[in-house]
DNA sequence: AAACCTAAAACGAATATTCATTCTTGACAA
DNA sequence: TTGTCAAGAATGAATATTCGTTTTAGGTTT
C-alpha cells in the first residue's frame, strides 16, 4: 500500500477549494470556466476531479463552506454576555467577517464570494434551504437577544423582537453587500450609524404624516 | 418606406426585455441561455438579435434598468418635505421598492434580479461604475438629510452624518437581499425595526473608536 | 507495487450567434 | 378602394465555438 498522508489529501482539497474561491470571487460562479479553476490551482483536470465529482460539487462545497463562516460571525457575536448594544454587536459581526479571508485574495474577495452564494441560491435548491435554515436560526438568537434588550430597560418601543432582529441582520447584510460592491467598507461606519440611529427621538407613534399608509400584505 | 410603426418597435423591445427579465430573475444572467429567453418571449432569435446586439447588451439593457429604478425609489423618498424620520423614510424607499414589478412574475422577482446585478458589477465594468456613481449620489442626499435630523434636534449622536447615511442605505439593501432570499418582506418589519433601535438608549461608556462624547440620551 | 498526478487529446452536449429564407407591412399608383 | 411591391420584420436551421468531463498513456512519489 503506497497511500499518500490524510494531511496531504486535505492540503490539496483545500488548495483547490482556495483556488476555485478566488476564481468564483474574481468572476462569479457561471462565468469562470472549469479551465480557469485549473489553471488558477495549478493542477490537471484529473487531480480535481478526484477530489470533486464535478463543478456544481465544487460550488456546493466552497457556497456552503462560505455560508458556514458567515453563521458563525453572527452566532459567536451573539454570545457574548451580557448582551452587548447593537453597535457593539454588529461591530463584532463586521469585524469578524471582514476577517474571514479567501487566501490568497484582497479584501473584497469574501463580500464577493457571499453575495454570490446568494444569488446561486435561485438554481440550488439545496443551498437554499440551508440559507433558510441558517438564517432562521440566526434569527431566532437574535430574537432572544433583543428580548433580554427590553428586559433591561433598553430597549423602550413596543414593536416585535422579530422585526428589529430581522433589521439588524439586514444591516448587516446591507454592509456585506457594500464590502462587494465598492470594498470601502470600516467597521467604524456601521458602529457609528447605529449610534446615530439609537441617539435618534423616537416620533409619537400616531405621525400624520399622511402621504404613506401602512397597506401592505 | 415600408416600416412598421415606432409603437411597434418599442412594444416587441419591451416584450424582450420584460422576457429576459423573467428569465434572468429565475435563473441568472450566465445560468439562462439565450434559448430560454427565446422561448420565454416568445420570438425568433433572428428577432431579437435585431433589437440587441447579444446577450451582453441585453443583461447590460436590464441591468441598468433595474438599478435606475432602484435609485429613483430611493430619490423619490428622499424628497419628501420635511425629511421624515428613518422609519417613514426607509419605510417609503422599501414600499416603492416592493411596487416595482417585472411584469408576469412574482414578488420575489424583482428582488432577486437586483441581487444579481450586484454580482454582475464583478465581470462588468461599465455597469460597476454606474453603481458606483448612484450609490455616491443617494449618499450625498441622504447624508444632507442626516444633517439635516441633526439641526432639527432629532439626531443627537456625534458621529458622521455620512456614517447614518450609509447604515440607512445598508439596512434597505439588506431587505432587498432578504427579499431576494425569503420573500417574505413587509414594510412593517422594517418600520418597527427602526423604531425599535431609536427608542435603545446609547450607552455613555467610552467606546474603542476613541473620544466619542455622547449627548444626553 | 500501488496510489497519485500530469499532459494532452478527445468527447458530446450546450452555447451564442448568423444567415439564407419567408412572411408582413404600408406607401403609392391605378 | 384596390392591387402592387420593395423594404422591413421575423424565422429557425445551421454554424462555429466553448464548455464540462472523460480517457489515454506515461511519469512520479510513497
Amino acid at each position: 500500500m503506497a497511500r499518500v498522508s490524510q494531511e496531504h489529501l486535505d492540503a490539496r482539497r483545500r488548495q483547490i477549494l482556495d483556488g476555485a474561491a478566488r476564481c468564483f470571487a474574481r468572476t462569479g460562479f457561471h462565468a469562470t470556466s472549469m479551465q480557469d479553476v485549473l489553471a488558477e490551482v495549478g493542477l490537471s483536470a484529473g487531480a480535481v476531479y478526484r477530489y470533486f465529482r464535478g463543478k456544481e460539487e465544487l460550488i456546493a462545497a466552497i457556497a456552503t463552506e462560505a455560508f458556514t463562516a458567515i453563521r458563525a460571525a453572527f452566532e459567536e457575536a451573539s454570545r457574548a454576555t451580557p448582551p452587548p448594544t447593537p453597535d457593539v454587536l454588529l461591530g463584532a459581526v463586521l469585524r469578524l467577517f471582514l476577517e474571514e479571508r479567501i487566501k490568497g485574495a484582497d479584501r473584497q474577495a469574501f463580500a464577493r464570494l457571499i453575495i454570490q452564494v446568494w444569488t446561486e441560491t435561485l438554481r440550488n435548491e439545496q443551498l437554499a434551504e440551508t440559507l433558510a435554515h441558517g438564517y432562521n436560526g440566526m434569527r431566532e438568537a437574535w430574537t432572544a437577544l433583543v428580548n433580554a434588550y427590553r428586559e433591561s430597560g433598553l430597549l423602550h418601543a413596543d414593536v416585535p423582537a422579530d422585526h428589529v432582529a430581522r433589521t439588524l441582520i439586514a444591516t448587516a447584510q446591507g454592509f456585506i453587500a457594500q464590502q462587494a460592491l465598492f470594498g470601502d467598507v470600516a467597521v467604524e461606519v456601521l458602529e457609528d450609524g447605529l449610534r446615530g440611529l439609537m441617539s435618534m427621538s423616537v416620533p409619537s407613534t400616531a405621525s400624520p404624516t399622511g402621504d404613506v399608509s401602512p397597506r401592505e400584505a
